[in-house]
DNA sequence: AGCACGCCGACT
DNA sequence: GTCGGCGTGCTC
């Protein structure tokens, strides 16, 4: 066909038809017909707008080109086309085929999640102007453009099917396009700026006091200032050992007060500078741009690139503050070296500007920052700067995956375990990590798995020989950690030194870190004032009536919830079972240790830090700000706490019971907190204050809570599920999750049951109970049985997938389904 | 995803 | 008698 494309007058062009993919959760392509006009400019990968339907249009990709029109209708023509070169490329149009199938959704639906908004105009898409378009440049506009900028002027914004109407011409996204790459218009979209950049003030003396006699003189001139002559020596102090010195810091070290600082700002001797700070890692970690790897990490690189030579995966299994970053540094500094490209992923919450600055520092304009909250322009920008390779290292979140890498060497997923990586709510549910590993597949590229905690199921690929496993167990620098204390809750109890459910020694604590003016931080898994009422007399406890699990009693609400699928019922004053009104608050959740807590040490102001008190819009957000400027002095929580977070006034950290956290899947929320949280009180102690971790347990646990700290814990874990059998959390080989999501409950349960029977029938056993769909929300269930069979009968991962189709179909064909889908995650390959 | 078509319940 | 609920089917 290609040979046609000469215009040679004498021969008759063959008509030509695309298969195009629309930005719909639709499973087919369509075909459209080649205008005669347009035949020069198709090729894959360009976007063409197309109607669909009665009056939609909207900018569709091709996905195929042939000669053949279809014979059982007529096809519509392609209006225009939209690119002058493919916007995505052919590995990209792979890896979406990837993500269709194994995550089991349309090509439209991962159109959708792929491509930044601007890529995606349709009717609907609402446009606005730019709010600083220079003026000047409205005069070299076309009649046209400038028509609609007037009419954005005064309405503000305007669906595309608007300016339809106010130009008079159907076609409208050649035009709009061209505003688009102008500057000039937006497409809008909800600027959610769900994380805000956490601005700290620092302190910094004016330039004018440079050399020492300036400092003298100025030291001088502020003798009869005492306390602002002690905020300048503490500063000149603190400014030995490191380049920033925030306001809280000095404050502290110099124990001026306010308002001294206050005026020496106002004379202008000290300048305030607002910058970015990450949440996770606090300041002090920016890195000068050499640096040498400490033994134990230059031994980690040197394993790293051999088990590369035989493995394209490899997992850095490193302690917290061992150094990871540099490591990647270093990698992604050889890859550049040879011309190659790098995506570095990150959980969304931790891709902050301080990271972002690190690798600025070391790569320059050669980063780009790739991020669902970044506007619509820079999300283009990044885009096309990696199509043409002026990126080389992408840092990106989740949907940074879907970029249109060139020459991709290396990708390191950071933080390898986080739950972010998932996607949940809109289709594909996809994995970040996991799609990582298959793009790099594609690019045969080389994966670098990184964290201290990783997820089970890459620990067993790393262990049993899957992956590569590097292991970094040595700190780095002068990361201290905390002194560590266990709390025999069964001694403690024995020599009645336990009040409510607080040791002697963490009630010290506490109070002795508030006398200081210190902060505490309590960590108790559980949300909710009583994780289950127990009916003395005869042994009844509530339990939920789908899920089969204890009820939580909530003192806030006065009712009893299920934690499972969100059932609540009123609280009971009697037992049903027996009439006894003997009802024991069994265990402890957040909310009673906030309580206890308050008549135990009265001084203590308290804040909680659950899902419950995280509900409203920015709550979280509000809490972890009051805690940072200490208007309340300790926080309870449940993991949450550890959500990444930087306390410098932090001195104890108190786990409640550790106890409660040994099983799965409390387990891994109890490990990453301890390494979390050990390491805001080890840099408190970096501040000259030993920074405390007081865990509360009864001596059973010490085995086990010892190997969490010296971070020993993993073969363990992995025995304990093995031999635990456990049945309703993911085997840590493989892992098929099926959620069954439908807004009705009843056919919901329905659905789940059919399934159950279904993959009964399919696998000759049963699979899963009677599992709960949810209304609004989204429950997986892991199929550990079903996978034990895979194993054991080697039944095979397509005939698996095969059934679970079937099954889907099964629903469809009997009009059960609505809302009901089938997921796997497997290992992607 | 939209949108039309169509078939049953409370209303001007 | 109609308005409007959303169940179902179709879009090249």
């Amino acid at each position: 066909m290609l040979e046609l494309q000469g215009d040679t007058p004498f021969v008759e062009k063959v008509t030509m038809f695309v298969d195009v993919v629309l930005p719909l959760a639709i499973s087919k392509t369509y075909t459209y017909r080649v205008p005669q006009l347009l035949r020069e400019n198709i090729a894959v990968g360009k976007r063409v707008i197309v109607q669909f339907g009665r009056s939609k249009l909207y900018a569709a990709i091709i996905f195929a080109i042939s000669d053949k029109a279809p014979e059982r209708y007529e096809a519509k023509y392609i209006i225009d086309v939209l690119d002058d070169d493919p916007i995505i490329t052919a590995s990209q149009m792979h890896l979406w085929e990837w993500v269709r199938d194994y995550y089991m959704c349309h090509l439209g639906e991962v159109m959708q999640a792929a491509l930044p908004t601007v890529f995606k105009l349709a009717s609907e898409t609402k446009i606005m102007a730019t709010a600083d378009f220079p003026v000047e440049e409205r005069a070299a506009l076309t009649d046209k453009e400038f028509l609609i900028l007037d009419a954005l002027d005064i309405a503000g914004e305007l669906k595309v099917s608007d300016v339809v109407k106010l130009l008079g011409q159907k076609t409208v996204f050649p035009l709009l396009k061209r505003l688009l790459n102008k500057g000039a218009v937006l497409v809008s979209e909800e600027l959610r700026e769900r994380y805000k950049t956490k601005l700290k003030a620092f302190i910094l003396l004016n330039t004018l006091f440079e050399n020492n006699e300036e400092k003298r003189l100025l030291l001088e001139s502020l003798n009869r200032a005492p306390k602002q002559q002690d905020a300048v020596l503490a500063y000149l102090q603190l400014a030995k050992r490191q380049t920033h010195i925030s306001r809280s810091e000095l404050l502290e070290v110099s124990g001026c007060g306010q308002s001294a600082l206050k005026a020496l700002i106002e004379k202008g001797i000290f300048l305030v500078e607002e910058r970015a700070v990450s949440r996770i890692f606090g300041e002090e970690q920016l890195t000068e741009t050499t640096f040498a790897l400490s033994t134990a990490q230059q031994q980690a690189y040197e394993e790293i690139k051999q088990q590369f030579l035989s493995k394209p995966i490899v997992l850095l299994h490193g302690v917290t503050a061992s150094g990871k970053t540099q490591l990647y540094i270093r990698l992604i500094e050889e890859v550049l070296a040879a011309g190659k490209t790098v995506l570095y992923l990150l959980p969304e919450i931790a891709l902050t500007s301080q990271i972002v600055e690190r690798l600025r520092l070391h790569f320059g304009n050669a980063v780009g920052v790739y991020h669902s909250r970044f506007n619509d322009h820079e999300r283009v920008e990044v885009w096309q700067k990696v199509l043409n390779g002026e990126i080389k290292v992408v840092l990106g979140a989740r949907s940074a995956v879907f970029l249109p890498f060139q020459n991709l060497e290396l990708i390191v997923v950071d933080e390898e375990h986080e739950v972010s990586f998932k996607q949940f709510d809109p289709a594909p549910r996809y994995h970040a990590r996991d799609t990582a590993i298959y793009l790099a597949q594609i690019h045969k590229a080389k994966v670098l798995l990184g964290s201290a905690t990783p997820a089970i199921e890459t620990y067993y690929n790393a262990k049993s020989g899957k992956y590569g496993l590097v292991e970094l167990m040595q700190r780095y620098g002068e990361s201290i950690l905390p002194q560590i204390e266990i709390a025999s809750l069964k001694d403690h109890t024995k020599n009645k030194q336990v009040s409510s459910y607080f040791t002697d020694v963490l009630l010290d604590e506490i109070k002795n870190a508030l006398s200081k003016k210190e902060q505490v931080i309590l960590f108790q898994n559980r949300r909710g004032y009583t994780p289950m009422l127990l009916c003395r007399t005869c042994g009844y406890t509530p339990k939920c009536t789908n899920c089969d699990v204890s009820l939580t009693f909530h003192k806030s609400t006065g009712k009893l919830h299920c934690h499972y699928c969100g059932f609540k019922e009123e609280v009971i004053q009697v037992c049903p079972a027996c009439g006894s009104t003997h009802l024991e608050n069994k265990g402890f959740g957040t909310e009673r240790i906030e309580e206890e807590l308050s008549v135990l040490v009265p001084e203590a102001k308290i804040g909680r830090l659950d899902l419950d008190s995280t509900r409203g819009k920015d709550s979280f957000e509000r809490i972890i700000t009051d805690f940072d400027e200490q208007r309340f002095n300790v926080l309870v929580g449940t993991q949450m706490v550890a959500k990444g977070l930087d306390f410098g006034k932090v001195t104890v950290i108190g786990i409640i019971n550790a106890d409660t956290l040994i099983n799965y899947p409390d387990f891994r929320a109890f490990e990453r907190s301890f390494s979390l949280l050990s390491q805001v009180s080890g840099r408190a102690g970096r501040r000259n204050k030993m920074g405390k971790v007081i865990i509360q347990a009864y001596a059973t646990q010490h085995r086990v809570l010892e190997q969490v700290i010296r971070h020993d814990y993993h073969d363990m874990f992995m025995t304990e599920v093995q031999e635990r059998k456990h049945y309703a959390y993911p085997p840590f080989y493989r892992l098929i999750k099926i959620a069954i999501k439908h807004k009705d409950q009843q056919q919901g349960h329905a659905c789940a049951e059919r399934l159950g029977i279904a993959l009964k029938e399919a696998f000759g056993h049963r699979v899963l109970g009677p599992e709960i769909p949810l209304i609004s929300r989204i429950r997986n269930y892991y199929l550990h049985t079903l996978l034990l069979k895979v194993e054991r009968d080697g039944t095979s991962l397509p005939k698996v997938k095969k059934a679970l189709q079937d099954t889907l179909l099964l629903f469809e064909t009997n009009k059960v389904n609505k809302g009901a889908f089938v997921q796997i995650d497997v290992d992607p390959y």
